[in-house]
DNA sequence: CTAGGAACTAGAGCGAACTCTAGATCAAGC
DNA sequence: GCTTGATCTAGAGTTCGCTCTAGTTCCTAG
């Protein structure tokens, strides 16, 4: 019968969020959220049963998210790709979108990165010369 | 006389808005959770006045912020400035750890960015081969 | 003097993304 | 059969970092 039990190919909830990262109800969560792109089936008992599709989408989405994409993002994006072929331009542009942002928060970060490597220069001199100075302003 | 009026030199809390990037409600909420090195001027009648040097220190905790610092972290370091020379090494060990954080935030964007660019790669592919085709399998 | 806008305080409210609770059900081992 | 632990649902609660409200006061221009 089809789906009456655990399946070889199949994984319990447990398991997903052990290979995704997710928490359980994490997972749940983003099923209620709309961010998966089929329903997931279910055992004759009622448990979830995930395919390996599922779990290759899961981990996409835990990489967008890592990367700041919005949930209602993702939702879209998965809304999209449910719908079937015909709207790739919208996906690309929900892509692109995020890579800008992506590429925006990185140089961000790297701006950052130089300012803070630069006040642990400090504080390293400082504390290396047995802090000897008197020469803080407040600033720093 | 002293705190009696705007004076050069001193901005008011909108201007400071401005330069900073913050809201106004956002700076008098970074005061409250302690974030400023030194309490601020007030005028006669109440109102802030705030010096260059609160300016830069804002400056530095946008920067800090921006890069995911949280608040706490910002307000502990805030106190330790406070307290004055002599725990450079807790300084230190903050704005450490936070450039770690920063970095591997960094690398994890990196990763992520290369994903979203493989597949900006396969829509944009797609597209302009006029979706022709129909092998599309459900994660991408 | 009057009007209007900027700033004041204390505290409530908000959006995002989960996380946790309660109470029930399912499933596997002894 | 019984216990134990994983899952189930619906919905409440949490954390973070602000943002907004209400009601008031200050101050500058006309």
């Amino acid at each position: 019968m089809a789906t009456t039990g655990p399946r070889a190919g199949s994984l319990g909830i447990g398991e997903v969020a052990e290979r995704t990262g997710l928490s359980v109800h994490a997972l749940r969560f983003y099923e209620r959220e709309g961010l998966l792109v089929g329903p997931v089936h279910r055992t004759a008992g009622g448990r979830r049963r995930y395919t390996d599709a599922d779990v290759e989408w899961l981990r996409i989405c835990v990489k967008l998210r890592e990367s700041g994409m919005p949930l209602a993002d993702l939702a879209r994006f998965a809304e999209l790709v449910r719908a079937g072929p015909g709207n790739e331009a919208e996906r690309l542009h929900l892509l692109d979108t995020h890579q800008r942002r992506v590429e925006a928060r990185i140089q961000a970060l790297e701006e950052c990165r130089s300012l803070i490597s630069w006040k642990v220069g400090i504080y390293t001199d400082h504390l290396s010369r047995g802090q000897a100075e008197g020469l803080w302003d407040p600033t720093t």
